[in-house]
DNA sequence: AACATAATGTAGCCGACGCTACAAACGGCA
DNA sequence: TGCCGTTTGTAGCGTCGGCTACATTATGTT
């Protein structure tokens, strides 16, 4: 994000709220990151196992069970010891949605709309998104950007 | 940045460090955020008080004044008690390469060049942008960019 | 069945980044 | 000069996301 450096201070209110969106961002990041990989390992293999997500997430096995016990509380995710990690409707739901979110914002962008106004535009076209429309942009990501 | 989501799994290590990666930026980006804050009010009214960055960042004084605590061990920052706050040699160039590497980031993104492509030619290019480039830059994003 | 290895769990530590509440120093004005 | 509001400092707390070290449970192989 561009921060205006010439025009001297002006928008401190502005800058300040901006500051503290990324930080919340921020926040929901590390879940979605997770709830994404468990849902594409249950897609790929079957199941989710703790080792496979700390290796695919560049963590060790502590950090992800830790986090997943965050997740287990926030009603993200489902576990039992020593099974696999599954995810609840709302993890689901999340895993969706930022999967939906990034592919959008990505299209965007391979339009050449500039990263600002892209994130922006797909924070709300993200919710007319229909599966095909979906599908489609995959496609094009697939084959446009290498 | 678009995470793969039709093509299985493949690329654990990859993923893996592009998100430790990740998360390293994240613990120089605050860093960063404050030296830009300290110049830009520096350069705008003189000096740089704790208050004004408090509300420029918004955040409350006591994390301000923890977060200088860190700036200064690390050596970006010199301050004495009750006075105005003031880069050292290696803040400027923090603050300074920050600006640099956002304005060429938003630069090339201005010309429609993806925001992942983007980030990754600014890692080299930066290096290599005089001023007088620079001040290009910002004058065509000022143009431009709304 | 027995054992070795892999997977999972637990304990305890650290640093970054927030916060509220309270204390002390500064500064301007009556 | 003295007082009051502003600015800065300090104490203590919470959360998140890492880590190492060690304990326990599954698992697969002989």
């Amino acid at each position: 994000m561009p921060k205006p450096a010439a025009p001297p201070v002006r928008p401190t209110a502005l800058q300040a709220e901006s500051l503290r969106r990324t930080r919340r961002e921020h926040a929901t990041e590390t879940a979605e990151d997770y709830v994404e990989a468990i849902a594409d390992l249950t897609a790929s293999r079957g199941e989710a196992r703790l080792v496979d997500l700390a290796r695919r997430l560049g963590v060790t096995h502590v950090t992800v069970n830790r986090t997943l016990a965050r997740l287990r509380r926030d009603g993200y995710v489902s576990t039992r010891p020593y099974r696999a990690i599954f995810l609840t409707e709302a993890g689901e739901k999340l895993a969706a949605s930022g999967r939906r979110h990034t592919t959008v914002v990505a299209f965007l962008e391979s339009l050449g709309i500039p990263a600002k106004a892209a994130a922006l535009d797909a924070e709300g076209l993200e919710h007319h998104v229909g599966p095909e429309t979906l599908a489609a942009f995959e496609r094009h990501l697939r084959k446009a950007g290498k």
